[in-house]
DNA sequence: CAAAAAGACTCAGAAAAATTTTT
DNA sequence: CAAAAATTTTTCTGAGTCTTTTT
């Protein structure tokens, strides 16, 4: 019972940040082979910067290509100003991405339809640059239909074809899926390259609709250990770089061209690599917890400072460890308008010197990551009321609320108190917190599995209200609701039936009711059902682990 | 040296796929 | 039983954080 009771406190201690559990269990092999060979790798790693080097050996068979476009069947057109008009092969297929998403509201924003459009012009042909002119002339509709058919088509496929499928994708993953490294094989996180479409950000991203090119071998610079045997590049075609670089952890990198920054093929979070760098995250958030006292003390004292960037520093701080709010890097304009907390604007904040029965209430509203909105009232201390006062004086609505420091120079300032800590660190730190302390009071000794669950689930929902984890609600609420509604309605009338059933039934009481005894049986549910096997996995590593001291 | 740019890595929601439950 | 709906899990890749390199 202890044992079942402490490593679900584990386990819900590590997958405090979302559901990054990870399945440590690979990683848990790895101690003890690594244990098992400690002699010959403590040799290496003291002499070298084992910090930098991430592996000695790595091989793999490179990225998997998406496949080639398929032009469409003759009979499908696409029509310009009520024309009839065939597409070469690239405009064709870019006409398709956009086909594709035609009833995603994407499509029917402007800035969307600009991009693609533009976008979409530059790839055309001479002629067909001269003939198109105009997206609201572009009748996409049939190439629409035509997906629409396909994809049906694909959901009614017989059992036998979708086995077929099946078994060819477990085959790529066989080959593509996994690499060897330091002699192991690990599984792989993403090894097909993202195949060409319409890039769609998240929120009002100025770049919505922005043709994302389709990645060439050309473009792409593998990373894997000299000796190793190279991944050949599809025929025809050479790779950008060849590269043997064991300071990083990925296999390969191509740019990306929307914004022109790199992308990875890496490790899936399983392998020994990200595992063990999920745990030493944990570790730094557990060195935090120690060191949290002080450094609370250190900020407040700050708040009082008589240097403006100090007492910004100190409420900045402040925040990050009461709300958990992100660090706000600057960023440029060819992308959503979203703030952390650096970069909160005056405007983001509301200051109520009183609100519903409380003081010195700060009103937050901002969009942060991925667009999601942060909306909290909080009541502060006097002094950080008196300080965000003072910060918002004589500046207008979209000036920077922290304009005396950087997420670097916050950074810094964190890492001096305590080596490792950087701003994110809160963020680990105060969802294992939040957890624990919710699983403790949550929690009894007497409680049964189920209750234990959802215990669980309910700590985990005060650490999603912490970081302000949300997902949209799906555009079939409504309907959903409405149905739930119905339901609700006819529940109601089956329990009328169900009540004059009963007063007949008591009124013919006197007859055997043997028959509904098969129908009454009622079946123990095991335990098994109870966790799916991914979760089962994950538990295995925490059960291996439970001797060790893990409480937060 | 600091600031900017480049680079590498984690985090996170949407969508798709798989699975389970209900009708 | 199949079909549909609901739910859960996995995949995908965009969006952050933070570090390293360059200017």
């Amino acid at each position: 019972m202890k044992t079942c009771l402490r490593f679900i406190s584990r386990f819900i201690y590590i997958s405090a940040e979302r559901n990054k559990v990870a399945s440590f269990v690979s990683s848990v092999r790895y101690y003890n082979a690594a244990a098992a060979k400690t002699l010959s790798d403590c040799r290496w790693e003291e002499g070298k910067s084992s910090d930098t080097q991430k592996w000695s050996s790595l091989e793999h068979k490179g990225p998997y290509f998406p496949p080639e476009y398929e032009p469409l069947p003759d009979n499908i057109c696409f029509n310009y100003d009520g024309q009839p008009v065939k597409l070469s092969p690239v405009t064709e297929e870019i006409a398709t991405f956009y086909a594709k998403m035609l009833d995603h509201e994407y499509t029917s924003k402007e800035v969307f339809q600009n991009n693609f459009f533009c976008d979409w012009r530059e790839e055309m042909t001479k002629e067909e640059r001269k003939l198109i002119k105009t997206l609201s002339k572009c009748d996409f509709s049939q190439i629409h239909k035509y997906f629409v058919e396909k994809s049906e088509e694909r959901k009614n496929m017989t059992k036998e074809e979708k086995q077929v499928l099946k078994e060819e994708a477990s085959r790529l993953m066989e080959e593509y899926g996994y690499c060897l490294l330091d002699g192991h094989r690990e599984k792989i996180g993403n090894f097909k390259l993202e195949p060409p479409g319409l890039f769609r950000g998240r929120g009002e991203h100025p770049k919505m609709g922005k043709l994302k090119k389709r990645i060439q071998p050309e473009d792409v610079t593998i990373n894997c250990s000299q000796d190793s045997k190279i991944p050949a590049p599809p025929a025809g075609h050479r790779w950008k770089r060849v590269q043997h670089d064991n300071t990083v952890t990925w296999l390969a990198s191509w740019l990306e061209n929307i914004h022109g920054r790199p992308k990875y093929i890496m490790l899936n979070p399983s392998s020994k690599l990200k595992g063990e760098k999920d745990w030493q995250k944990y570790e730094t958030a557990r060195r935090l917890k120690m060191k949290v006292d002080s450094i609370r003390k250190q900020y407040r004292r700050d708040w009082t400072s008589r240097e403006m960037k100090i007492r910004q520093r100190g409420v900045a701080i402040y925040f990050i460890d009461k709300l958990a709010l992100r660090a706000g890097n600057e960023k440029d304009d060819e992308s959503a308008d979203t703030v952390g907390c650096c970069s909160l604007r005056v405007e983001h904040i509301t200051l109520h010197r009183r609100l519903d029965a409380q003081e010195h209430v700060v009103e937050f509203d901002f969009l942060g990551k991925d667009s999601i909105r942060y909306y909290n009232k909080v009541p502060v201390e006097k002094q950080v009321f008196k300080n965000l006062k003072l910060f918002i004086k004589h500046k207008d609505p979209e000036d920077d609320l922290f304009d005396r420091i950087t997420t670097v120079k916050l950074n810094k300032t964190l890492n001096e108190s305590m080596p490792g800590l950087t701003a994110k660190v809160f963020r680990t730190f105060n969802a294992s917190t939040t957890l624990q302390d919710q699983l403790n009071k949550l929690t009894t000794e007497g409680m049964t599995v189920e209750e234990k669950i959802l215990s669980y689930n309910r700590a985990n929902r005060a650490v999603a209200i912490l970081c302000n984890h949300q997902r949209a609600a799906p555009k079939t609420f409504e309907r959903s609701m409405q149905l739930l509604q119905e339901k609700i309605q006819k529940k109601k009338e089956q329990i009328e039936e169900a009540k004059k059933e009963l007063k007949e039934a008591k009124k013919a009481h006197k007859d055997a009711p043997s028959d509904k005894s098969k129908k009454c049986k009622k079946h123990q549910v095991p335990i098994e059902k109870i966790y799916n096997k991914t979760q089962r996995d994950k538990f295995a590593w925490a059960i291996d682990m439970t001797d060790e001291n893990f409480q937060f």
